[in-house]
DNA sequence: CTGAAAGCGCTTACAG
DNA sequence: CTGAAAGCGCTTACAG
């Protein structure tokens, strides 16, 4: 890499301290610096092609423009499209942002955090890993900035951003109700994470409340290895029941789109056979040859917010902010 | 934030200088430090919870340890899943990406560039946006570590890792020719873009090395500004003709997603009255009622080697590679 | 209006 | 075996 130019270079050339050099770049003291002389000096930066160190400055300053963002898995559209959102937010502040994927292993997610700290991040938006809490905890303790999305711990003083995961569920599995469905699946993963165990309760709420008595074999927690596999079996036993079940709702987008796609392998007719909801947006769903019914975060609105209140706490230190947005079901072919 | 502990906290702690501090925490001068106060040392590092100041240290080595990652869009499932791959390599040696999105617009391209630049980023990915070339020389001639991924411009010697676009597109319009069809659809940008270019040449290679008389109607050429309506109309256009196109070949994986959910809502019979052929994977084309041929660029390997390229460029400045990989024609129903 | 100086938290030749 | 000192590229109170 080429020598890059420094404040020194352009005070050298110019005759004068590095410290006014840093003055007339940084417009501060305005009209307190002779006009000639400012010229003179943002003609050599500009000459010379200087760009200024970031690194120096935020060693001088405490404070780096970057925000870290810790998500499972970045290659998930889910995350990458929150990604997307916070970066086009952080960009409006002279942020960047650097990411990394956790996996779901609270070691990952440690090891990640502790990398993004010791970068000198300003603060950390975190989709949080199932087993972080004490990870949570800790950034807490050291007055990290940090605001948790789509994932959060009940317990936890801690800024997050969330929809009210009970109330979606509820409201999808009342539509399947709605629709004459009377013997409900549900697809999820086998975790303790907060957001999934909601839409379970969410579930189970909504059975009881219309009077359906559940039957253990309806719910179907997937483990994290093998995934895909276990999804298919999933599927095949709920529909190999006694009384196969006649509605399902995928708790994430991976598990709609994998189950989808085993589906669309098995000929059953949706809705007639099957009547399907899944949480999340997917270009899978829309595909899928009766359109999935789904229940849509607001994704956008979810990551602005997050990152205006991180930004916020990174410049004024302020109160504690928990958000659970309304989600919203968007009712199409397979209900 | 709280108060950072620093070496200075450890040493006066210990009792020793920083220097002593520092080379005992790196592992440095082995043997020549006392094991008492070596592990004096540790103890309290670990007892303060002592995070390493990574800003400071790059501030002294002139090294980040963060890659820049450009993309056009990270909410793209595409660019989404070369970040995943290209964090997962530069895991492996203790770096962390940084990224930026450039909406295919070279003033954005250009400022996201300078930003990371001004971060002091050790080097660079970038699937370079449409009339970015002079930037990425810019690059060169300041010996910015740099590789393209995905996209590059044959006139600069600089490294690039991509796939042969020419030949994927020819072998997928063989394959259609093949499979007896005459009149060959082309959805492609309005671009300059090299490697669509090479896809166009690709497909009008092959139409005249079987003695297709091609004809300009055939080549759909979509804007950027409103494309998902445009798309439509150029799949309405195509079938609207005198003789309308039996084969289509979508040359990314957007163009493809919105015009396989056109031609779902349109009820086209595939592969019969039209055959389909796409680049890039996607879930949307997975679960198409006729799973969808398409050309597999192994994503993979192609960002892993850009990666491993880059950081050999970092450490050891060696010379330049460009790799062509070879795509594979996934065939499924939809031919 | 301008500059000398200290300092952010590290590393690393150099000296002993 | 250990420490004093310089320096990475900035910013900023302070002094004049």
């Amino acid at each position: 890499m080429a020598k890059r130019i420094s404040l020194k270079d352009i005070a050298q050339r110019v005759g004068v301290s590095t410290a006014l050099v840093s003055y007339v770049l940084n417009n501060q003291k305005q009209g307190r610096i002779s006009k000639e002389i400012s010229e003179k000096i943002k003609a050599v930066a500009a000459e010379l092609n200087y760009r200024p160190n970031q690194i120096a400055k935020s060693l001088k300053t405490s404070k780096s423009y970057t925000l870290g963002l810790v998500v499972a898995d970045i290659a998930n559209p889910f995350f990458s499209s929150i990604a997307r959102y916070i970066e086009n937010v952080a960009d409006q502040h002279n942020y960047t942002v650097l990411f990394g994927s956790s996996d779901e292993n609270p070691q990952k997610s440690q090891k990640l955090i502790q990398t993004l700290i010791t970068r000198q991040v300003d603060g950390l938006i975190i989709a949080s890993a199932e087993g972080s809490e004490k990870q949570i905890l800790e950034l807490q303790q050291q007055e990290v900035p940090i605001v948790l999305l789509d994932r959060y711990f009940p317990g936890l003083s801690v800024n997050y951003v969330a929809i009210d995961n009970y109330k979606a569920a509820h409201q999808a599995i009342n539509h399947l109700i709605q629709k004459g469905r009377k013997r409900l699946g549900l697809i999820t993963y086998q975790t303790e994470l907060f957001h999934l165990q909601e839409r379970k309760r969410g579930y189970l709420a909504a059975l009881k409340e219309a009077g359906i008595k559940t039957s253990k074999k309806w719910i179907k927690e997937i483990r994290e290895e093998n995934w895909k596999e276990e999804v298919k079996k999933a599927i095949n036993d709920l529909l190999a029941l006694p009384e196969p079940v006649d509605g399902l709702l995928f708790c994430t987008n991976l598990l709609s789109i994998h189950g989808l796609k085993h589906l669309n392998s098995l000929s059953i007719r949706v809705p007639d056979q099957l009547a399907l909801v899944s949480f999340d947006e997917t270009e899978a769903a829309d595909l899928f040859y009766a359109p999935v019914t789904y229940i849509k975060q607001p994704l956008q609105e979810m990551s602005q917010l997050a990152t205006q209140i991180l930004l916020d706490c990174i410049s004024k230190n302020n109160k504690m902010i928990q958000v659970n947005m309304e989600a919203e079901l968007i009712i199409r072919q397979s209900t």
